[in-house]
DNA sequence: GTGAAAGCGCTAACAT
DNA sequence: ATGTTAGCGCTTTCAC
């Protein structure tokens, strides 16, 4: 059995009271007990129930992360490596993670997650987009949330999100000044607010840049930016028009799928067509020609969502934060000077 | 506020005793109690605190979830599949994943993590190698705890592993029948048990087919199975024996690596040198050409681990339970008969 | 400066 | 079949 805080009274001659005070380092403590009691803790080892201080404090220590099933699935460990920064950020703050999924296909029906409900969480950070069924059910609680990669149109959400215009405008830049002049996008769902942003961010270079936004060489037909999807959507780019020189992808996993149809199509990477993604998630050298791209701080993300989390917990309060994260232009192999 | 036991039987009116046996369906309920109770429950939409039950139960409804922070920031998914498995099997338990991560190079003075402590945990699951002073620390507790991936010497706990040894000779068979007879083998740390399996399992299948286990085609020098020593190793290979026509390597870190320098120098995959890897992680057409390798259940680890934790938990038992995953042979490209 | 006591929301043994 | 009550381990007000 663990020894909880009579054990530490009875043994350091002074009552449960006492003990808690010290615990809390209260000023009106005589260095006389404070020592007794100090020691009786460390002889016991005595660390407070979580629970029963949870139980009078009303808050439970931990904070609530979702994303979505899928989401989580993903094989490229974009929302992995937030999830990690906020885990870490969580343990300087003495905080625990929870995580759960919630279907991305939530309806008003579906039950909200156990933690809170059972008011196991004191406060929520969430990943990337979720279905706004899902965000409207938690409008009824009270305790911080947190949108980390995605915000939900309505201003009263507080999150942290990267600069995908910039990103976009970064990525089609690199391109021109290579000297190309027929730069292509793909890109899934353009309703989404990352991939519009980082769309938007193309217009503008290409605008700037006095080409003229040609929508033969513009593909977001897919909903789902995935490999398979990159790889339908170089298909269709290069069928509409041959002289494509360079492709600006909304992120890494469709770069991916449209450098393996380049390949299966002997389009050389980047000698016919250079090629950009975005997120940086494709580890280095696994993939021929290494992928310039645009990077994200993804575990700064998720520290950054856990700091702003942490003061809200400690603060009780209840504003509106955004924090807007930089990102960063890499280039490797596959954008080329022509 | 949210509605407590209290608010429940005011609105039922009857005793809060009564409340919690509805809640926990008594059998000697009258169904119309039952059904007050049940209504004002729903039209309430009350749910036990998390931290009250937790108090008298003496639990928490959570299990620890410890890696060490290197194999949590590994590029290849390989712990995250396991706790991504684990959290949808605690979904299914109504148990809650607490992870958090520990240093590698842990010792006797640091703390053991927090949510031990503090009794907010009712099991551990710990994945991947961990320093034996942690190990050591854990045996004061009582709680049940699962190994996934790696079993301590002692012959004490529990664990979820796979079939390792198979699995290294189901990868050096395939190469065989290729009609390969010079098979290197690249590993990292001998001392590992999943590595050191790996290399035995590769040893049967040699001595098995007549050939003879060659020393100069074997390395294990390096300590961590990962890319640039996978690189490394490839080099002190080719630069002692210049007739190796595959390679088995440990894991599919280290194979990636070593493509790496077969592609610098010009050896080519699979026609001058066939190569297999283990642990399934690099996904199908990232890389080129497509890994063969063996597949490692990774998922359904982390279920089976927590599904053995839930049980534990449920029956209060203590006992060693074992359970061995098979693994599998995946042909791709990057393997080839000659 | 320290202690007594109430109470957080719940469970379970014991009454009725 | 239902209610009363004593805790679970802690924090916090109020006495002294």
């Amino acid at each position: 059995m663990n020894p909880t805080i009579k054990d530490v009274a009875k043994m350091a001659n002074v009552s449960i009271a006492t003990v808690s005070l010290v615990v809390h380092n209260h000023k009106r403590i005589s260095q006389e007990t404070k020592d007794k009691v100090l020691s009786a803790i460390e002889q016991l080892n005595y660390h407070p129930s979580h629970s029963a201080r949870g139980l009078v404090r009303r808050n439970s220590g931990n904070v609530g992360f979702i994303l979505t099933d899928d989401h989580f699935l993903r094989t490229e460990p974009f929302y992995t490596h937030i999830f990690i920064g906020s885990e870490f950020e969580a343990h300087e703050n003495e905080l625990y993670v929870l995580l759960t999924t919630i279907n991305s296909d939530y309806n008003i029906n579906n039950k909200l997650p156990r933690f809170i409900l059972e008011r196991n969480v004191d406060g929520l950070i969430i990943a990337g987009k979720v279905p706004s069924p899902f965000i409207d059910q938690l409008s009824k609680y009270s305790f911080p949330i947190i949108f980390v990669d995605y915000l939900p149109n309505t201003n009263k959400y507080s999150g942290v999100m990267i600069d995908n215009v910039k990103g976009g405008e970064l990525a089609t830049e690199h391109l021109i000044r290579c000297g190309n002049n027929v730069i292509a996008f793909i890109g899934g769902d353009i309703e989404h607010p990352s991939i519009r942003d980082r769309f938007n961010g193309y217009k503008n270079s290409i605008e700037k840049a006095g080409l003229n936004v040609n929508n033969e060489i513009i593909d977001y037909t897919e909903d789902y930016p995935g490999r398979p999807n990159g790889y339908n959507a170089a298909e269709r780019l290069f069928s509409r028009s041959k002289n494509i020189t360079a492709i600006f992808a909304c992120n890494d996993a469709m770069a991916v799928g449209a450098m393996q149809y380049m390949k299966d199509n002997g389009i050389r990477i980047p000698y016919d067509c250079s090629i950009i993604g975005f997120d940086d998630v494709v580890s280095d050298n696994a993939i021929d020609p290494a992928l310039s791209t645009i990077r994200v701080p993804k575990m700064e993300m998720g520290t950054e969502a856990m700091k702003l989390m942490a003061q809200m917990i400690k603060n009780n309060s209840k504003e509106c934060r955004r924090v807007l994260l930089p990102v960063d232009l890499i280039v490797r192999d596959s954008t080329k000077r022509i």
